[in-house]
DNA sequence: CCTCACACCTGGGTGC
DNA sequence: TGCACCCAGGTGTGAG
């Protein structure tokens, strides 16, 4: 479900919530959500209890929320992924529970009181873990945890969970290495859309906005990453860049109940949709019907006439040996 | 090493 | 009303 700008809104929604705030108590109501946590590291509720959050910190689509350290054990952090259906709620003790709620913190913050922190999921493919922090390979912050956090974070700031350093920076990231990104885009003997996709070559970008962007930049889902020349490549990473932040300024995406800030509030940019589920209306630019294709057991909208197909890759040396 | 298909899940909507 | 079937915003794994 959630993509950068959805879990941005999440990540900036919990951050005055949860920055200082101690872990009272937790409740797990469904292990399954507990799937991303290793045992190696200890029981998820002993491990949270009695600690408190520093930040909250988000890259691509994954959150983390740093823990004041314990003289056992390294720096630490509480993860969360949302999964296509999570939703972390902040809610006033007390409150009616929700009907899929999975995990619940308690939490006490020094000035803001108390809360309770309630991860709803319906289809379970999310999930929350403490996991241990390591190093970021270039030096930098491991993402993006506002004005506020970097400075809670201090000296610990270029730290990322274990299981999130496999994930690339996202676009909107200030150390998002965009040569790196555009040099690997190059090698990818895949389709652009399998690339965007990929989270180990730039992260946050999911289903609807691959779509938006791509239709933005004019681009069929299919072209094959390495011959996209290298002009084009980077007018597509502008493209998945405003599309990011404009989704990001509107709220995010929401189509239903489904999605929705920390409040339970939708976001707006679904009516800011050009391509994506938008099957059978008119092309914004050229009033060509959109269409929908079957793709990776999901589907891909696109504007049959803006986004041309390329031709086939050519046989290797079919080309020269005519 | 790289790429792809698939497993992992539940619930809401639709059409018969 | 009931039910089968389709659909959904993501990621990790293992086969080839």
């Amino acid at each position: 479900m959630p993509e950068l700008p959805e879990v941005e809104v999440v990540r900036a929604g919990l951050e005055p919530a949860v920055s200082g705030a101690l872990i009272t108590g937790v409740e797990v109501f469904d292990t399954r959500s507990l799937k991303r946590h290793s045992a190696l590291e200890g029981r998820f509720e002993a491990l949270l209890e009695g600690r408190r959050m520093l930040a909250a910190v988000r890259r691509g689509k994954f959150l983390w929320f740093p823990l004041t350290t314990r003289q056992t054990t390294g720096p630490q952090a509480l993860v969360a992924h949302l999964g296509m259906s999570g939703q972390v709620l902040l809610r006033t003790p007390g409150t009616a529970e929700e009907g899929l709620l999975r995990i619940r913190l308690q939490i006490e913050h020094p000035e803001h009181g108390e809360f309770w922190v309630n991860f709803v999921d319906q289809r379970i493919f999310g999930s929350m873990a403490v996991d241990r922090l390591v190093p970021t390979g270039d030096g930098a912050p491991g993402g993006y945890s506002g004005f506020d956090g970097g400075r809670m974070l201090g000296d610990t700031l270029a730290l990322v969970p274990g299981q999130v350093a496999h994930i690339a920076r996202d676009p909107l990231d200030p150390a998002f290495d965009e040569k790196a990104f555009l040099a690997a885009l190059a090698r990818k003997r895949t389709g652009i859309k399998r690339a965007l996709l990929d989270q180990t070559l730039i992260s946050g970008i999911g289903n609807i906005y691959a779509d938006e962007s791509l239709w933005a930049a004019r681009v069929h889902y299919e072209h094959p990453a390495d011959r996209l020349p290298r002009a084009r490549a980077r007018e597509l990473l502008g493209e998945v860049r405003v599309v990011l932040e404009k989704a990001l300024a509107e709220g995010g995406t929401s189509f239903d109940a489904q999605y929705v800030n920390v409040n339970g509030a939708s976001g707006y940019f679904s009516h800011s949709l050009n391509a994506y589920g938008q099957q059978g209306k008119p092309c914004p630019r050229c009033g060509t019907p959109i269409v929908r294709e079957a793709f990776m057991n999901r589907s891909s909208h696109l504007c049959p006439r803006c986004q041309r197909p390329v031709r086939a890759r050519a046989a290797r040396g079919a080309a020269t040996a005519a």
